[in-house]
DNA sequence: CTGTTAGCGCCTTCAG
DNA sequence: CTGAAGGCGCTAACAG
């Protein structure tokens, strides 16, 4: 055992510059070859599980590096194959549930195929995406990109991003492959639910302008108004629980109040939800209501709330899996997919099972 | 501008064999040198703002950079510097709001540093958190780890994991730096806080047997009911609303109800409350109710809930902030912090103000 | 089957 | 102040 390890054990000892690492020396490649006698391209096959090495050689050379704890250097490797074995996965923020899940979804395919997640944040800003984008580079084999801003200048126009990506819930631009929530057939069937339900004055409380899936859903609620002879009726709002809230206040100070209220999203929902309910106005009764998501709490509170069902988590794990076509055959053809929704009827329109 | 770029040109339409990326070739540091003309020493002098340069070169070099959109090759750069400017991140798991809140405040931190996240979950798998930590060698320059299992076998034990880390909310081991959560005096402190609001049967509803908040948190209310003549009364409990909502149902049900209810987190708590509403048993008049977490939604339910603030990102963020620290300097001294929680008062304890 | 060798793109002494 | 040159650790031809 001792004789076995002797060579690198004096190295680890007596390092003349210590390397990073709290002065720790890292074993390489050729400490394994120099302990199994044998070159470094052999390793090399050996590790990476090449057919051409004779088994017994396969063996001692496995053997060595378990009981030295090699780990390929991956910098090293990914330098000399052109690969990195890394999905770089750019999103406008990290904040909320809807990231959350997006992350949980594209997280799992990830492990599945091996590959490792280099995440970053642009907090919306134009610049920053950019940069992100460029730090990409050389880090990454691929890209998960989600820019929903609606922006005059598409951020991506100028941006070549040398690399395969695949666009989240941004629409369809610079023929890339993309894959986006339908957001806006979800929002034309939900008004026409509620319409169906026999309301006629039916509020929009909408998301962010600039917002992709926000423009969507209103552009989905106003066409499903349009044959039924009732006006659209829209509210700002931001996609959070505080302007559900201030929708919701608004409404109920408004001389005319509506039959139902449709929010974007189900945390507006739930804010105007709480509005209603310090006001002592009861829902389904006096005001149905209705969201847009589906998020785990939807079903908790009382009445539970009619909504459309996103499986965000899907949403990231389909991205993901296109993107590894991609990644395998760069001549897949390049389309843009459409996440179904479907439609959760509960007791928050009043016309639920119980 | 078109002579400048000629020789790129040419390259990018005539490269020989196209080196991965969809045919694309990537521009490197001797491109710019070239259109510089500099040696590629001075080049990259002058991207890294070393002083030894001459400002007009320096101009020059970062114009022509900044026209060939030039970015240097990550794996390169780190494999020769030693230093991959990037940050792993291991975690149980990537779904909910905490993990969500978690990542917003590390990577808050991590681009103010200019460094990347590189996430991994394990699933609360030792196996596959094992493989993560050793996936993590020579990717990055120092980890993020949550551990919160208190499994007999500590998986960290063996571990060596041969860079600066940092442990969140997973207890002190190891002889790493520790930030923890204030669970202990928190759930302590609510605890008291009830037993002063006059209540003396106080139920709680506990979380995950394995995890280190919750045993912290189920600690903190057996202490603070220590003095007081009450007895405890635990539930079992999951940290998630549907844990929350089936220890709601049970209490309603038991023979002799309690006063108040203390879910070890806020997500139970919710749960609890919305079966409380369906039985129509109003909150705080029959039974007070308290949480902890204080997520955003406690304070749109209704009627508001008592709370611990614990300031997520703020966790991240100062985790992060000490494994910078411990990545400047190894000599920072190693010690276990805890991050402080605050009692948030609201309507649900019945002793609030409105 | 195995060893030798030439880079991958960049940083960093070491001479000028 | 600048250029030339030697690696960093690994993979991938190319010869044996």
């Amino acid at each position: 055992m001792q004789e076995f390890c002797s060579d690198v054990c004096k190295r680890l000892q007596s390092a003349p510059s210590a390397p990073s690492f709290g002065g720790r020396v890292s074993i390489t490649i050729k400490d394994v070859a120099r302990e199994a006698n044998v070159s470094v391209a052999t390793v090399s096959r050996a590790l990476n599980g090449h057919e051409n090495v004779a088994p017994d050689v396969r063996q001692r050379v496995l053997e060595v590096a378990d009981r030295l704890q090699y780990s390929p250097h991956h910098a090293a490797r990914s330098l000399s194959s052109r690969r990195t074995q890394t999905i770089g996965v750019v999103l406008p923020d990290l904040y909320g549930e809807f990231f959350s899940e997006l992350m949980r979804g594209i997280d799992a395919v990830a492990r599945e195929a091996g590959r490792h997640l280099l995440v970053s944040s642009y907090h919306g800003n134009p610049d920053e995406q950019g940069a992100a984008l460029r730090a990409m580079r050389g880090r990454v084999d691929g890209l998960l990109l989600m820019s929903p801003f609606v922006a005059d200048a598409d951020p991506l126009a100028g941006q070549a991003l040398g690399m395969p990506a695949v666009l989240l819930n941004s629409g369809a631009r610079a023929g890339l492959p993309a894959l986006n929530v339908d957001s806006y057939h979800g929002a034309r069937t939900m008004t026409r639910h509620l319409l169906s339900a026999g309301h006629s004055r039916i509020a929009f409380i909408a998301g962010p302008t600039d917002n992709f899936d926000a423009h969507e859903r209103l552009r989905g609620y106003r066409d499903g108004l349009a044959d039924s002879g009732s006006a659209p009726w829209v509210l700002p709002g931001d996609f959070d629980e505080a302007s559900g809230h201030a929708a919701g206040r608004e409404l109920l100070e408004s001389g005319e109040r509506p039959d139902a209220v449709f929010a974007a999203n189900d945390m507006m929902a739930l804010g105007c939800l709480f509005a209603f309910n310090q006001a002592g106005v009861r829902v389904p009764h006096e005001i149905a209501l209705a969201g847009f998501d589906d998020i785990p709490l939807a079903r908790y509170v009382h009445p539970g709330l009619t909504t459309m069902r996103v499986d965000i988590a899907a949403l990231g794990a389909r991205a993901l899996r296109t993107l590894m076509a991609q990644l395998a055959d760069p001549d897949t053809p390049v389309a843009a997919e459409r996440l179904e929704v479907a439609l959760v009827v509960r007791q928050s329109c009043g016309v639920a099972p119980v």
